[in-house]
DNA sequence: GGACAGGGTTACG
DNA sequence: CGTAACCCTGTC
């Protein structure tokens, strides 16, 4: 595989970024991260063993990483997926001394990143997510992949993509509950997919809606309601100050702030303490 | 191997 | 507005 290396200054942990909890379909293997989105495949490792993660002090200059694509791929698909734009370290540093749940979760997540998904292949998996753990959402959306994604090769190994639109419009809705396990989701998801295969639902267009708009129009999708496009917001359109509400965000809010809301004093950046906030709790539960 | 919870949403009363 | 039902999989 042909490789270049590439600089990264702010926080970046790609083990992290895989467990967060935002995409199902990124993986590890023998130190290599694979992601995808929308047709592109990359491969990308530390160069040095320690990477970010090693990096206790923040004080390091630049990470070095290796990566499969050329330079203006990573310009143009990359480094917006990654959201390079942000300086992560410094919404970080700027949470108030009295937040100390706070300071913790995100020094606990430091160097997740909120992805820039593909918004279809967003809108599906959160759909599927619903009464889901993690593992099972990535079987699902992996079932999915496998059965109805195009293969790219990148050498001798093979991955399939998220299928297309038009492709999961015409999956017979027994063929998702039988074959791909979906349960009362399978007309959810063949709803969604005819909605955008038919123009109903336009991803593009969407885009341009301010948060509070495009929440509601993606609710228009039978199957998706405030939580999964809450989701589609924050992961597909980059809306960092959406907050999707789950169990895990619920309980914190409950336990570690009497049931008040922790996230609407950092605005624009509350949707990011959400992720860390996620991930922390899915962590301690990993200590117990 | 049984019970329980899991990145919810919809359809009722 | 509260609550049951939805289908199946991980995890203890």
């Amino acid at each position: 595989m042909n490789t270049r290396i590439i600089y990264i200054e702010d926080d970046f942990d790609l083990k992290k970024i895989c467990e967060s909890g935002q995409c199902f379909r990124a993986s590890e293997e023998g130190g290599w991260f694979r992601f995808l989105t929308r047709g592109h495949i990359l491969w990308i490792r530390p160069r040095d063993d320690a990477g970010r993660c090693g990096d206790p002090d923040e004080t390091g200059g630049p990470a070095a990483f290796e990566v499969s694509c050329d330079g203006a791929e990573w310009d143009e698909i990359w480094a917006p997926y990654f959201d390079l734009g942000r300086d992560y370290r410094s919404i970080r540093a700027a949470v108030p001394e009295d937040d100390m749940f706070m300071r913790r979760a995100s020094s606990c997540g430091r160097g997740i990143r909120i992805l820039r998904q593909d918004p279809f292949e967003t809108t599906i998996s959160f759909i599927i997510s619903q009464r889901k753990n993690i593992p099972a959402i990535r079987q699902a959306v992996g079932l999915l992949a496998s059965r109805y994604g195009r293969k790219v090769r990148t050498g001798d190994v093979t991955a399939e993509l998220f299928p297309e639109p038009e492709v999961l419009a015409r999956v017979p809705e027994k063929e998702y509950r039988e074959a791909c396990r979906l349960g009362y989701r399978a007309p959810y998801v063949l709803c969604a997919a005819q909605m955008v295969a038919q123009g109903q639902i336009d991803l593009e267009a969407a885009s341009e809606l301010p948060d509070g708009e495009l929440i509601a129009y993606f609710q228009r999708i039978r199957g998706v309601g405030v939580k999964v496009a809450r989701c589609i917001a924050l992961f597909a359109y980059g809306r960092t100050g959406v907050v999707p509400v789950d169990t895990w965000i619920g309980r914190v809010m409950k336990e570690q702030y009497g049931g008040g809301d922790p996230f609407r004093r950092y605005r624009e950046n509350a949707g990011i303490f959400q992720q860390y906030a996620f991930y922390y709790a899915q962590h301690e539960r990993g200590l117990r």
